[in-house]
DNA sequence: AACCTCCAAGAAAACGTTTTCAAGACAATA
DNA sequence: TATTGTCTTGAAAACGTTTTCTTGGAGGTT
């Protein structure tokens, strides 16, 4: 490979003029800086950015801690990222750490020794590793975190008001009719899970729906899993008019369990999805679903981060909260009810 | 942040015996070695990759390229690569680079400059950077492609066999009857667009079909612009009995068209998707769909890479060709053919 | 002619590792 | 005792940049 040591000694002049000349920096003639340019692209000349990091402790490099890049809301958000970040220069190590805290805190790990400048993170659900993300921010690493928190964890997030989100969800249902209904959550111990679940619980006592602990299950996020659960909360003699899902993959298990048991959508069952993924509007019903803005949440959690590495912005933490919107499409029916 | 150095200075030795002992060299007596390890967590040491990959001229980093990755087509490929990667302390940087080939000319640049150990692209359609690739190869850097292949350059990839996977999936229809099929395909000029679109022209002519020049549209492997098609096509006054995808988007783009004419799958129209997502098999009708084998694509190219990199295998570029397979249900109509 | 000022240019140090090589300690053998 | 061998240790160079600081020459002013 061709390094500047090369442009140097074929031009006759120092490392150091050469340096400033493709940096554009100042105390080069222009007739030097001229020739110099033209000689690296003469020779293919590429800057090695390990030396360059070195020297200049800068990296131009953003770690990205995900659960599951399978997983359209993570794709999407990362996408967006991808659009704010690469147009200053900026580009992105992907990690994938399933739901696997041991693998979450190795690639931390990995991220430091690769001097990344700065980590935007979707945390593992069960925290297990808060003091390495604690101890990471106080040896002044720039975290920004996204869709799930941990609260005891001062850094800037963005994340959406999930129980806002189930709460109207839930009070959308009510308004139609729906006195029974039931719900596929995800991990509890995870920031989204919970507070989703909570949403759900308390909607169901504020407007006093029927509260049946058999239609409240967890799906840990998982097809399979929220299958299995849709299927024993639909089997049993009384069964909720609506459901709701909790994320894409929990709405595929409600759908396909409801599609097995022979329950016509929404005639039967009343199905409420989350996050909008493009095959929703083209199902025989289109579904109704919870939207998560993963445009803006990828924007945003990009857009804190450089604030913090270009500016070295070090004032108290920033808080991003967004609204997630229902879509209404023909999922839902509405419920006549006798005494109104 | 704490270096070598500081655990030399601390225990009074030496850097190099401080390496060593942290990379399980010959060359250290036990007892130093373990005050050494004791020392290093105790100071919370974090090796340093920028400078080891200096002195080592290697990373344990993979570029991978590719359009897009909110196409679930290529995120489950790379989670099927990162698994194998990940195994061996390998890690990705991903570049969406859409279908622009100067954004991806930059990315290969910049995955060069930072030392990455070997590439994995899918690229571009346009074929632009050929030169680029063949430069990259000359100098040594180890590059395996996948998805789509540029034909005159000498380098390992995998791909499936496209010709033959719509050629079966025409044959397919023509065995239950259909005698006028359209086909949306993708970008002509790209090899997965040429190839597919071939396969159909070729079976048409082989087994004697209704040729037509109008059922044969591109949707640029985009919805929005095969939905454009898939309903100028459907909404002629002689219309094809059987559609078919050629990627997921495609698929999504027609059925959306058949949707918006009110054309019942599969008694007005039969559908054959491409690409095997969740949502296909709960679909009412369940679609009948080529599927790529993802992980095989994913674990092929990353084995081939890891081959090329850490045994420094050298002989002649390596073709790994894939079937795809018809996953067969329910969107496919039998035609009663009037003469048999 | 003496003195400044300005600026281009280069020498050298530094970033944090790894690796080579020489030196020294000790044991074993002749 | 002298010689050889084995093994641990450290000094120093190197990877390819950036950056600081010094130098020296050109040009301008008194």
């Amino acid at each position: 490979m061709v390094s500047i040591k090369d442009i140097a000694k074929s031009l006759g002049v120092s490392t150091a003029t050469v340096s400033k000349a493709l940096n554009n920096k100042i105390g080069v003639s222009k007739e030097i800086r001229l020739r110099v340019l033209n000689k690296a692209k003469e020779l293919g000349y590429i800057t090695n950015n390990l030396a360059r990091g070195m020297k200049t402790s800068k990296t131009f490099t953003i770690g990205v801690l995900i659960s599951d890049i399978t997983n359209p809301f993570f794709s999407e958000v990362i996408l967006s990222m991808e659009r704010v970040l690469y147009a200053k220069k900026y580009n992105l190590i992907i990690c994938n750490v399933g739901e696997n805290s041991e693998r979450e805190r190795e690639y931390l790990e990995l991220l430091v020794s690769k001097k990344v400048d700065g980590i935007i993170a979707a945390p593992t659900a069960d925290g297990q590793n808060m003091s390495v993300y604690r101890n990471l921010i106080r040896h002044g690493m720039k975290i920004v975190l996204f869709d799930r928190l941990i609260s005891k964890i001062e850094t800037d997030f963005v994340v959406i008001d999930n129980k806002a989100a189930i709460y109207d969800v839930v009070r959308y249902l009510a308004k139609m009719g729906h006195r029974k209904i039931g719900v596929i959550y995800g991990i509890e111990s995870s920031y989204t899970g919970c507070e989703r679940l909570k949403g759900f619980r308390e909607a169901v006592k504020d407007l006093g729906l029927e509260s049946h602990e058999e239609w409240i299950k967890s799906g840990y996020f998982m097809e399979s899993e929220s299958h299995k659960c849709a299927l024993d909360i639909l089997k049993e003699k009384e069964r909720p008019t609506a459901m709701i899902a909790t994320n894409d993959f929990t709405t595929l298990g409600i759908m396909r369990a409801a599609k097995e048991i022979g329950l016509k959508i929404p005639r039967d069952l009343s199905v409420i999805g989350f996050d909008d993924l493009e095959w929703m509007s083209i199902y025989s019903p289109p579904i109704t679903t919870i939207s998560q803005p993963t445009d803006v949440i990828g924007m945003s959690a990009a857009t804190l981060l450089l604030d913090r590495i270009e500016n070295n912005d070090t004032r108290r933490p920033r808080h991003v909260i967004l609204k997630a919107t229902l879509i209404e499409r023909e999922s839902v029916s509405k419920i006549q009810t006798r005494n109104v």
